[in-house]
DNA sequence: TTCAATAGTTACCAAGTTGTTACCGACAGA
DNA sequence: TCTGTCGGTAACAACTTGGTAACTATTGAA
């Protein structure tokens, strides 16, 4: 085979990351694992066999990993290789590039209908949420403090709880709360913390949050996480 | 018409830089206006049809800008707007990228034929443009310390000279010697100042140095610069 | 037994992108 | 007058990408 001539180096990224697909991708999975289905209802457009193809490809080229698990039904997840992380900077940058170049575009397909969801949070933050889910994914958002939030808990019945770590509160009052839901005494209310550092994170773990994002989070992520909670992908 | 769905702010970067070519152009354009010729030679591969409908793309989308000179031959300019120059970013880590995950290319399809090249330099760069330029692209290549170029000129015979301002010295001395080539005495020698600052930038503009580039240099700009410079762009 | 769910594969076709070739028009120089 | 250069355009060809539909394998549940 001729060695490919590159007449400079973006090429030889572009030839990894080029198409109109990987660095999408690469963009979803760059917190974490997904899921086949997953990235089909998080990237608006795609159809199985082209994920499938793109998928294969970004394997190949070493930048992912493919995890099969063998339960019924089948579950594969898709994650990041170490040599996948080197591209973050990259999909991140493309990221905010297009959050401040397209802010009359809103993002995400799932929408959220009439979900039950508190956030106890800072005021930015809240606002943030609260707009973009409340007008845009037809969620039933509350914003509440801690204190008032577990006084009204009977009246908000959330079906989702988002806690925000830069508070610098103790949320381990919530505990209780959280672990019966009104609609299914068996199940708990799944909760996300919002973290911006690692003493979030430990503190966060420490009072029992599994989910956890870190800040500043991009509105799609933390809906896929939701819709992913909430058994809403579909 | 329907306002485009998208999933993550990622697909709106793509949508202006996506495709197999653009992000190339943009980081030929990047250190300054081209022609379009000159991009024809700088991008292999690309045709001139599929490189019109590209520039004018990007232009329409306001990354770059088009200024045609009433010359004969017509000449061609295209350079990023202040707006294609938020992509700078992304360009250069996609060039980054490139240049430390693939050490086994080299880039750049030009080559300058047994062109006498001096160059006054660290030893890092000195070693670096020689193995490059001598290697890789034929070029004739000779380190020296000033004093050693100005005293063994006649046998030099640059055709080109490159000078590092790293180096923190006057190159005032050159002056003469560049001002008369040995093939034509019509002609100058063009010369090339390496620059790290704008202190290094303010001296080579007074030491009579228009041609400048930024370290660290990549070699594919630094090889079309000569190539531009000695007409060897063919 | 049949159905449903996940995560695909295969065949075939449509659409979009890219590439090739030929040619244009103005002017410069031989 | 002839030829060459630059920066294109037009018509068409080829290649790549994407879409649809049908099919597969596994397992658990109804």
């Amino acid at each position: 085979m001729v060695e490919k001539q590159y007449g400079c180096p973006v090429e030889v990224t572009l030839d990894v990351i080029g198409g109109k697909w990987k660095c999408v991708i690469l963009w979803w999975l760059r917190r974490g694992a997904r899921r086949f289905n997953e990235l089909i209802q998080l990237i608006p457009g795609i159809s199985r066999k082209v994920l499938t193809a793109q998928l294969r490809q970004l394997e190949t080229d070493g930048l992912i990993h493919r995890q099969a698990f063998q339960v019924s039904p089948p579950r594969v997840e898709y994650s990041l290789t170490v040599y996948g992380e080197t591209l973050r900077p990259i999909t991140e940058l493309m990221c905010d590039w297009g959050k401040v170049h397209a802010p009359e575009f809103r993002f995400g397909v799932i929408y959220l209908r009439s979900l039950r969801v508190l956030v106890i949070a800072t005021d930015l933050t809240s606002q943030r949420i609260e707009g973009e889910l409340g007008e845009f994914r037809d969620a039933n958002v509350t914003v509440a403090s801690l204190m008032t939030a577990l006084e009204n808990w009977s009246q908000i019945r959330p079906e989702v709880v988002i806690v925000d770590f830069a508070l610098d509160e103790d949320f381990s009052p919530l505990r209780p709360q959280l672990e019966t839901s009104a609609e299914d005494p068996q199940a708990s209310i799944p909760a996300i913390a919002l973290v911006a550092n690692s003493q979030h994170r430990e503190r966060a773990l420490a009072q029992g949050f599994q989910i956890q994002l870190m800040e500043p989070v991009e509105i799609p992520e933390l809906v896929a996480e939701i819709a992913n909670l909430t058994g809403r992908l579909d």
